[in-house]
DNA sequence: CCCAATTAGTTAGTTTGCTAATGAATAATC
DNA sequence: GATTATTCATTAGCAAACTAACTAATTGGG
């Protein structure tokens, strides 16, 4: 009962997850967006005008991070950053034209690759699968904090 | 019924993958390996002395990005290159002592995740994940190749 | 009120992924 | 057998993620 990392589970769900980024990637680059930017575009879409702490943090990222890729996304056009009128230290990212066209384009692309990853799912292994990875989340954050949080020993 | 990012499978499923390679990261760290280097150091206990491409096939990365990634580890003592006899394009790559050694940890370390990860999961359940898992992989395959490999129309 | 502490963001340097272009060695063809 | 084509690997340049160290602005305490 030797453990091999290639028959395990998280090995499969890496390796699906992998397929999924490049047909994203396939299919958004045509419209001048790059991988990372996706999820970015989404959250602005259903938030505009965040500060970048808060948007980092929604996005899973780290705000140096952010950083960069605003950067980029201010230079290609899809997004401009505003400074905070009562606090000079936030700076506050806003949608722009551009930015929203691109983002109805990647909302069908994510659509579209989500209705063919679950063809043939029945609505009940769909809740099967959430609860499920529902579980894995739980147990690989509490494993994590365990590690890095020192137990506050009894 | 408007699609929506935030809600979608793939997006918890990125997230689940993304707290599992930062549990991975966390833990080899203190073995001086890498995120991007457990598969790789897996792939070559199971089969030392690999040509580069051969390796880069089986860890799903470019030649390009193996290059690199050998450079760093050999520079760090976990692998070495060797020229083929008889062909003097290729490379062979095997694991140092030092290599074994980190494997040893790394794939203890990859255990108890999984372990972990999965706790509280019967059989069954994981059996049905496999499952799931494996179909979402064939679509998205079906997809990529129905998308980039324009249909040799009837 | 001024200096210290906190907070937001940026910069620099590293790892990992990619593509495209290049170099070197072998295989195939005329 | 010399030239062409293919194959393996590398290099260069970009995107995306991180940490650590820094700057600049605001807040708080003495």
């Amino acid at each position: 009962m030797e453990f091999s990392y290639s028959t395990a589970l998280t090995h499969s769900a890496s390796h699906v997850m992998k397929m999924h980024r490049q047909n994203v990637e396939f299919l958004i680059q045509k419209y001048d967006v790059y991988p990372g930017q996706p999820i970015l575009l989404m959250r602005l879409t259903e938030n505009d005008g965040m500060i970048q702490k808060e948007l980092a943090r929604r996005i899973g990222v780290k705000p140096a991070t952010l950083t960069v890729m605003i950067n980029r996304m201010a230079k290609s056009g899809l997004v401009e950053r505003r400074a905070d009128e009562r606090d000079q230290r936030i700076s506050r990212v806003y949608l722009t034209d551009k930015g929203r066209q691109a983002t109805k384009h990647v909302k069908e692309v994510l659509r579209v690759i989500e209705e063919n990853c679950f063809s043939g799912f029945s609505d009940e292994e769909k809740d099967v699968l959430r609860g499920l990875l529902d579980r894995m989340h739980s147990n690989l954050q509490a494993f994590y904090l365990q590690n890095t949080q020192p137990t506050s020993d009894l």
